[in-house]
DNA sequence: CTGAAGTATCGATGGGCATCGATGTAGGTG
DNA sequence: CACCTACATCGATGCCCATCGATACTTCAG
């Protein structure tokens, strides 16, 4: 996908001033992917639901009727969460308990340190 | 938008844990909207490149060969940052200078407080 | 006023994604 | 075995958005 230039360019510009700093193209692109994981209202309402239930877990079964969506949605946003490495999937029996990764939730402030 | 649910529904759980914390679906709205503006290669681009340029000011004519798009692909992005309140645009003279808004930054950074 | 340069806006297009119903799968129960 | 429940996957659909070329707008120079 990118094409020439994983650095920043710095051409010379009308105004005199160059441009070194700045993220790399694959710093910026990797950056993106986890903010929009965490881009989504419904999936910031799971994220929170989840972090706000007692023991820190909650299973779909919990989650589907707090957002009010079909099932097969918010198994899908799950999955984009726990992909993104800010949820971890836990197999208990019957049902599949979520819980949040606060590392990771930490690496998406540190890209605005 | 917003159907019936603008709270945390609390459905009686097949687990028995009720889910009342969390955020609410408009706070959860708002946050994703700034959020969405910041989560794009491109402008998170931009963003580092206007801070790390001296006197953290940059005109559109340095931005467009920085990232390698077309003029109003720039500017568009530009408009969306603007929008968000993540930049402030001030036109001087003949260009169109922009810099980052500290703050708003630390808006996105307390959304995972 | 005429022309040129920097930007913004417009319209079109293609790709990505949120959502759903239907269906598959796995665990629990009889 | 058969049946139910919790959850994941699939395929389709509709919407949002990133990108571009063309064009309009603004500012400056002559």
């Amino acid at each position: 996908m990118t094409t020439a230039q994983d650095r920043t360019v710095s051409g010379a510009a009308c105004c005199g001033i160059t441009t070194p700093g700045g993220l790399t193209r694959d710093q910026a692109e990797s950056s993106a992917a986890l903010l929009k994981a965490v881009a989504d209202p419904v999936r910031l309402q799971l994220l929170s639901i989840i972090r706000a239930t007692e023991g820190g877990e909650a299973c779909v079964c919990d989650l589907t009727p707090a957002v009010a969506l079909s099932q097969p949605t918010v198994s899908h946003h799950l999955k984009v969460l726990s992909e993104a490495g800010l949820v971890t999937r836990e197999q208990r029996g019957q049902w599949a308990w979520f819980s949040v990764v606060p590392e990771r939730l930490e690496d998406v402030r540190a890209i605005f340190e």
